[in-house]
DNA sequence: ATGACTCCCAGTGGGAGA
């Protein structure tokens, strides 16, 4: 099977994109963060008429998750992290096909001190938490997302500017190494990819024209899936559309 | 360079993103 991730950067503005890329690469589930979308106002007649079952958790402006699947509903969907006060619309899981798929979009954490970095530490303890729980019932698991963390020095285009700027912080890092204790694997990490391959680019600077971006958008699968796992990889294109999400898919495939 | 762009809700400016 294939699975992705995107964020899209508002799905009224990316849906006729969407469903292009969907018709293109035919995957199997994706999970979309930064809808920016209310419950009410979610495209699922479109998809549904493009053949897509949808599950969707949104809110007015900002975040805003959903989960496509192409064969079937997925099924036992939950929305944000059982037990975690949260006002923002940023998790959605569900079953598809015996894996189960956990869709994120991880806070931004703006910069580290800031209310809004301390939220996020809150946000990946509980989210770390429910995860080891959800393995303990569900092996076959993959986790993917917008993580708003570069795990390493080589995810970043110019680590030496970004040491210790959000998204490259030691605590940031320590979360998402925390993610892999739990027994989860970076799927891209587990093949040879090109050098400078960058899940984000800024709008600003000329920014994707210079390949100047992070490695922000992960897909990590569980020690179960990983012997199954036959490819991993970030698709450019949609950023090179005329009016592209600052965000590029990442696609893995799943051969169990 | 505390910028640059894009999106949103607002309403002709400002917050947020990363």
């Amino acid at each position: 099977m294939k699975l992705a991730t995107w964020n899209v950067n508002s799905l009224a503005v990316r849906l006729p994109q969407l469903l292009d890329w969907l018709a293109l690469q035919q995957p199997d589930a994706v999970v979309l963060q930064e809808t920016k979308l209310t419950d009410d106002k979610f495209p699922q007649a479109e998809l549904a008429a493009a053949g897509w079952h949808s599950a969707w958790f949104g809110q007015k402006t900002y975040n805003g998750v959903a989960l496509l699947t192409r064969h079937a509903p997925a099924t036992n969907v939950v929305r944000n992290i059982p037990g975690l006060d949260d006002a923002q619309a940023r998790v959605i899981a569900g079953s598809v096909a015996g894996v189960r798929v956990i869709g994120a979009y991880f806070p931004n954490g703006q910069a580290p001190g800031s209310e809004k970095f301390a939220y996020k530490m809150g946000w990946l303890d509980a989210l770390r938490a429910w995860v080891a729980d959800e393995l303990t019932r569900h092996p076959r698991l993959v986790l993917l997302g917008d993580y708003n963390i570069a795990p390493e020095d080589r995810d970043v285009y110019d680590p030496v500017a970004w040491a210790g700027q959000i998204h490259c912080t030691p605590e940031e890092r320590a979360h998402f190494q925390g993610l892999l204790g739990l027994g989860l694997v970076d799927a891209f990490r587990l093949f040879e990819q090109p050098p400078k391959s960058w899940s984000w680019w800024d709008y600003r600077n000329l920014a994707f024209r210079k390949n100047q971006g992070l490695r922000i958008d992960h897909i990590l699968v569980s020690t179960a899936l990983q012997p199954t796992v036959t490819g991993c990889s970030i698709d450019k294109l949609p950023r090179k559309n005329e009016r592209p999400s600052d965000h590029a898919p990442v696609l893995v495939e799943i051969s169990a």
